[in-house]
DNA sequence: TTAGGGTTAG
């Protein structure tokens, strides 16, 4: 049917069809196009259809599909419709988000002679930036000046979008100094709005700061959405008081507070269980007439879940329900997964089954929620069975669903399993990523074979493959978990030839792994060596090496690491606690450390 | 242009 429509389209050997049954357009020239636009095509089919019926349909249009319908319909009337009818449709498929293909739409418009005007080269731009080929955008900045249009907000914003999500950081903010310099086109609300999101996401908050105090004293003040962003922000990179204080400034400096502003800082609050401050703000949120969504109930029913309260979160799910809120798929997901940390699978299977008499499809990623709450709990048929039911549901299994069960299977031991998995991911086209060969590489070691892990690490680097410095961590664990210090060892010394730079857990792996072995000294080198290239220690590192000097019965060097380590803000953890716990048992610690502890960690 | 889900090395 797809084929059949192409095959009318005068320039069909441009389209190809992948597994998927979407099309996209192979690689050309983006700008060939301004060799043909101009040519009119002169054997083009009528069948008589007016123009007229069809330019209401396009927000019928529902995918690829409908997009192609209709397109072949417009290309056979006899006059072509105008530019305004492409231009419509075009729209419709952008906002679809079919971005290739709008561009091989356009690509053939032109080439049928309809004239380009500023709103389709901006889609073009867009089309090309919103699919990771913002250079191919950039390109499309020569039409402009050749056809005499001026590039507005309209095409500096996708482009300077499309920087950002190709992490081309520099570029973008060197592209907005340009245009705020050169007055290359009017910066308002929206431009400000691409990179002050931009910034926040490519995790420089601090600048993306800046920038709100920039435009406080320009012309174009920032506004709820401004702010909005930063505050996300801050609460994700774990400084919700900054965030409260940014809060707090809006009022005051006339900005408006909406549904978003309260449920990105009700988000921050709830991930640190700052529940007192959740209730103030939930109240003081409904006495400003704002009033919480599906999205602000989800994100506290989630916080809820993760703390491990299941049962209340559910009384909210109730709460929310009673006050005509309807919980969708992401709601009933945190729920389903509430449960299953607690192991409660069966109820979390209760909710997932009521799920379509609520009239809510359950996504791939509900389906992953229960198959890992099956697998958690060894009950690996019910998890398989799920897994099986995917595709018969008309889902597509993702990478993901994929990952999920390797590992799953992986857990219970089934590694031959796992090898007809992962063939079978193979076979049907489903293209493995950067997790797989991480639950790959760390099953394989869990399993006792670690000689394959190191075969199938040396396979990654002959294909070529971008090597990842969390491959190299993770096979260097299961060799010293495995008595392999020495192989372990040989690998992490040669991670600089291979351009890797260990991080912070890959010095610790190695720090505990000598630890284990009652090698402190060389603990203590690798240690130095970190600090020298200025890795710096996190809370899991220190309770790895406060436990291997406990370990080596050195109390008074013990007692001084502790000093410095809760100086530094970490303190005991788990494992350090039980170890702790079997030393006061065995009477083995002296009494300065016995201080030590109780003054720093009164939980432990 | 702003907010929410599973898997993800010590």
């Amino acid at each position: 049917m797809k084929k059949g429509l192409f095959a009318q389209l005068p320039f069909s050997s441009r389209f190809c069809f992948n597994k998927s049954g979407t099309f996209h357009l192979f690689s050309r020239d983006p700008l060939h196009f301004m060799s043909d636009f101009r040519c009119l095509s002169t054997n083009l089919v009528s069948n008589g259809t007016s123009p007229h019926k069809l330019w209401f349909e396009f927000d019928n249009v529902n995918g690829p599909d409908d997009a192609l319908s209709i397109y072949n319909m417009m290309i056979k009337m006899k006059p072509l419709p105008g530019v305004r009818r492409f231009n419509s449709l075009l729209s419709r498929i952008v906002k679809l988000k079919q971005y290739s293909v709008a561009l091989s739409i356009f690509n053939d418009i032109s080439n049928l002679g309809v004239p380009v005007n500023i709103y389709i080269l901006n889609m073009v731009v867009n089309c090309y930036c919103s699919s990771h080929r913002v250079d191919f955008g950039l390109s499309v900045l020569g039409a402009f000046f050749k056809l005499g249009y001026i590039p507005d907000e309209s095409t500096f914003s996708p482009l300077l979008k499309g920087l950002f999500l190709e992490n081309r950081i520099a570029e973008a903010q060197q592209l907005f100094r340009k245009i705020v310099r050169e007055g290359l086109c009017e910066v308002g609300n929206f431009i400000f709005g691409v990179v002050v999101d931009g910034l926040c996401k490519a995790g420089n908050t601090a600048m993306a700061i800046q920038l709100l105090r920039v435009m406080e004293k320009g012309s174009c003040r920032p506004g709820t959405h401004h702010y909005s962003t930063v505050i996300d922000s801050l609460c994700k990179d774990g400084m919700v008081d900054a965030a409260m204080k940014l809060f707090y400034e809006m009022p005051q400096k006339g900005i408006n507070r909406n549904v978003v502003t309260y449920s990105v800082l009700i988000h921050g609050l709830s991930t640190l269980s700052r529940w007192k401050e959740v209730k103030t703000l939930w109240k003081e949120m409904i006495d400003c007439n704002i009033f919480p969504n599906v999205i602000t109930f989800s994100i506290v029913i989630d916080a809820l879940c993760k703390e491990g309260l299941v049962d209340k979160a559910h009384d909210v799910l109730n709460v929310m329900i009673q006050k005509n809120h309807v919980p969708n798929v992401l709601t009933y997901g945190a729920l389903m997964d509430g449960y299953c940390l607690q192991g409660r699978v069966d109820e979390a299977r209760e909710i997932f089954d009521s799920m379509p008499g609520r009239g809510i499809i359950p996504s791939t990623i509900s389906y992953g929620i229960l198959i890992n709450g099956y697998f958690k709990k060894m009950k690996i048929d019910e998890a398989m069975h799920l897994f099986r039911e995917i595709p018969l549901k008309g889902l597509e299994p993702s990478v993901g669903i994929y990952n999920t069960v390797l590992q799953g299977l992986f857990g219970m031991h089934k590694c031959s399993s796992v090898l007809q998995i992962f063939d079978e991911m193979q076979a049907a086209g489903h293209k493995h990523d950067f997790h797989t060969y991480c639950i790959l590489l760390d099953g394989l070691c869990g399993n006792g074979l670690v000689e394959q892990a190191l075969s199938l690490l040396n396979e990654i680097e002959k294909k070529g493959l971008h090597l990842h410095i969390q491959y190299y961590t993770i096979v260097m664990d299961g060799l010293c978990k495995a008595q392999k210090l020495d192989t372990a060892r040989a690998l992490f010394v040669d991670l600089p030839s291979k351009g890797l730079e260990p991080n912070v857990i890959t010095y610790s792996t190695m720090i505990n792994g000598c630890c284990e072995k009652g090698q402190l000294e060389e603990a203590k080198d690798i240690l130095l060596k970190m600090e020298q290239r200025r890795c710096l220690l996190d809370g899991v590192t220190y309770n790895i090496i406060f436990r291997g000097i406990l370990k080596s019965g050195e109390f008074d060097e013990a007692t001084k690491f502790l000093d410095i380590m809760v100086g530094r803000g970490f303190s005991p953890d788990g494992a350090t606690a039980t170890l702790l716990c079997s030393l006061l048992q065995k009477k083995e610690l002296n009494l300065n450390l016995l201080n030590m502890i109780e003054k720093c960690a009164p939980s432990t």
